[in-house]
Formats: C-alpha cells, structure tokens, sequence
DNA sequence: TATAAATATGCCTTGACACGTATATACGTG
DNA sequence: CACGTATATACGTGTCAAGGCATATTTATA
C-alpha cells in the first residue's frame, strides 16, 4: 500500500527491469496476469504488484474478463518519455558528423580529446599529462 | 566504490531526476563540474557522483582543463533508450485513431470499455457489474 | 454453497542508492 | 613549495522499493 509515493516521473517507472518486460510483452495485445506470469517467469504477486504501479501511473489500463483481468498499455507516458529524448535527439543529430570526425580522430592518437580543446586561456597543461583516465572504468 | 552493481540498464542511470537534470544541462553545451554545481543548486559532491555514474556509464565523456573537468554528452546510450522506446511509438500511432475513439465514447456512457470487449467465450458477467476500480488510485 | 481458479494485498526482509560531511588528490600561482 | 581552487573519493546513514510468502478477494462451476 506504501506503492508509489515517490516514483513520479514515468523513468523511475520503466526503470525496473520486469516493468519495461510487462510493457514490451503487451505491445502485441493486452495480456492477462496469468499469461504475463508464464510468459516472463515471474511470481504471480510480483507479475500483480508491477501492474499495480504501472496501472496507477497510467502506463496500462486494465479490464474485468470473468475472474481475469486484461491488461493493455496506454500510450500517454511513453510519450513523455519520448518528449524527454526529444531535446538529445537534437543534439546528436546536430554533432554526428563532428563525432564522426572525433571519432576518427581517436583510433589513430591515443592523446584523447585533449588535443582538440586549444582554446580557454592559453592555460595548457604542460608535459605528456597523459589523462589518467582514472574514471573511465567500464 | 561500490557505485554501479546493478543498474546495467541506460533506464536506471535517466531514472535520476539529478542524473537528468544535469543531462539536459549538458545539451547546450559542455560544462565543469563547479558550473554545473552552481546552475543545478547541487553540492559539489553529489555533482561528481552523479557525473561518474554517468561517465562510467557512457553517457558522458570528460576532459581535462587544468583543474576542471569538462563534461559533454554521449549520444549512445539515448539512442538505446530511443531504440526501446520504438515498439511502443508503433504501438500508439496505430491506435490513435482507435483511442480517440475510445476517449469519445469514455465520457457519453460510463460502462468503460467493457463494452468493447464482446468475444472471448461469450462468457460475460451478469448484471450491472461495475467494476469497482479498486486500483485506479493515483 | 463448497471448491477451485485467478488475481490482489499485506507483511517482512534485504539491498541498493542518494545524500551529507569530511578528506584526499590534482593543478596552478605567488 | 605553501596555499587556494577544483574535483574526486571514503564512510556513515536513512529511505524506499523489489521480492518472497501467506492470505484475502472475487468469480465460475460443480
């Protein structure tokens, strides 16, 4: 009952793993719970409860069906996912080309991005300064 | 240290209303992590957390300027994002039309879409059934 | 109406992550 | 080379949500 109090913004919704599933599952037609359960290998609890917060944050609507309950997805939250990716779609569609080219850049001097950036005072490091990337991990 | 044991999945990283903030800070342009702590009211420590999460996960890359490290976006991992969200924009153009229709005949009769549904068995509830909605918090 | 099938809920445990505070590290400058 | 600035990291803490298990609820059927 404590479901959702923070959990507003549709990410957090389809951030879990078994949600974006469900969801996936029911883009070909509305599912019952019991199909979903069989179908992804989840507890029938867990299948319920996912569907409760994607019900109560609109991602899904459901009907009654005898003892079952049908449930098909409702497209307004996806869209406002889509309209978050909206303002990056710009950007990358703005820089592939400069990508591209850092890109290329890039396999041929292991010297990283640095050299690009010439600019901003004249302040350069001096010496090898190799970058030492601790960060970029992964 | 201990950051990033799940949260493998891009969904995981945007699901942080900081993380996004600070993503669509970047749009306009690179930025340092002290301009980014200024103009998003964060501290700085949470600032560079948030930043090598979304470094170590791509969709961020840094470079070195003197003391600063600039930040600018990664196009990849939306474009993953971008990728899900496809089978559910296919979903919700083809059924405009048909929710449209639906969202009209919402509001003259109350039976919800019940009504819509007539196949299945010919097994139909009995009565007026209203289905309570038990769920349809929010 | 007792029983079975389908689904929803409640309670509990656990783990992960966000945040704060303190501190370390790196770099430039006087 | 001591100091200030910029950024990263370590550690401790609280919170919340996911999952398991048991049980309630609803409806169909015998």
């Amino acid at each position: 009952m404590a479901y959702i109090k923070d959990m507003e913004s549709a990410f957090e919704i389809i951030a879990e793993p078994n949600r974006r599933a469900i969801l996936s599952l029911l883009v070909s037609s509305e599912q019952s719970v019991g199909e979903i359960e069989r179908r992804l290998h989840m507890t029938q609890p867990m299948v319920s409860k996912h569907l409760r917060v994607l019900r109560e944050t609109g991602f899904v609507e459901s009907t009654v069906d005898a003892q079952r309950r049908l449930y098909r997805l409702k497209p307004e939250r996806f869209q406002e996912v889509d309209t978050w990716l909206e303002q990056f779609r710009r950007f990358w569609s703005e820089h592939v080309d400069a990508l591209e080219r850092h890109l290329g850049r890039m396999e041929s001097s292991k010297p990283t991005t640095q050299a690009t950036r010439t600019k901003k005072k004249g302040k350069r490091l001096r010496g090898p300064n190799r970058e030492r990337d601790r960060g970029e991990t992964k």
